[in-house]
DNA sequence: CGCATTAGTGATACCTGGTATCATTTTATC
DNA sequence: GATAAAATGATACCAGGTATCACTAATGCG
């Protein structure tokens, strides 16, 4: 779900720039792209595809990879369990992970992209991307804390 | 492998901190720990396992989880293929890993948890923990190019 | 030391996230 | 509407990892 538009208008978008690159608008597309484009926040592939059972695992995974090689969803692997996808429009961000609940939010920090800019002059190296996860307990989740183990993440 | 200290010494700084929490120093272990100790960098569980063949799979995998779990390892899930453990001695770094050979480097950046900070202080956030990782193209894979195919990491 | 307690082991079966194969649609184009 | 190419989905499979459980062995106590 994109903020500000509709998730029909969010599907459409996504559809587009699959046309644009010449891929073909199938049923199954059409249908995982806007049950794609409902989701709120991050999802796994097994989300999706519970909403659109009819569609095959396979097409799922195979759409899933595409959409992420085409820059328009991004792949967060877990800590634990499976990673989750999510639109990749809004991006570059980076996510604060709750280790107690689960919740993904964005937060952008441009300092982040400065470091690297640092590091790639100061070493014969070229950045092609990078990703950044902080592991956090959030407000929530502080508070009815013992429930939390906290990750020994260093 | 530890810098500055032999693979034996770095064996039993890790068995050392084992037997502090309590666990037993078992056969399976000692020899896996050994092995852990003589790897270069970052290594594979099936890494590990192929020099201690007859140390079963289930103890391999599930060492390796109790180790991370101290602290004593870390875990960096790759882009493609099997996640790589390091030994978490010298830490907290991040990592520079190359695309095109799959090279792992660490580096140190005090800014990024400077950054962190403020992070956390202005919202309503415990912070746990945070990995980095910078997606780059290597001095070496940058002169026989071609043979790369950049991945759209954003 | 010798024995009991209990943690650890390894074989096996299983789980999850994902991919290869391939015969069968379905789309875009002419 | 015919056709060539792309996409689909059923299926089988793979890799990384975990649960189970009968068995083994490290530790601690007398």
């Amino acid at each position: 779900m994109i903020p500000g538009i509709t998730n029909a208008q969010g599907a459409s978008l996504l559809l587009e720039a699959l046309a644009q690159r010449g891929m073909r608008l199938t049923g199954p597309r059409r249908r995982l792209v806007e049950a794609i484009a409902s989701q709120k926040g991050l999802f796994t592939a097994e989300g999706v595809h519970s909403v659109v059972p009819e569609v095959g695992r396979a097409t799922v995974f195979r759409t899933l990879k595409t959409l992420v090689g085409m820059g328009l969803l991004c792949r967060v692997p877990m800590e634990h369990g499976a990673p989750r996808y999510g639109l990749a429009s809004r991006l570059h961000h980076h996510h604060l992970v709750c280790v107690a609940c689960g919740e993904v939010r964005d937060f952008v920090r441009p300092e982040v992209e400065a470091i690297l800019h640092r590091l790639a002059s100061s070493a014969d190296l070229r950045v092609l991307g990078h990703r950044l996860e902080v592991y956090v307990l959030c407000a929530h989740c502080q508070q009815k804390e013992g429930a939390c183990s906290a990750l020994p993440l260093a």
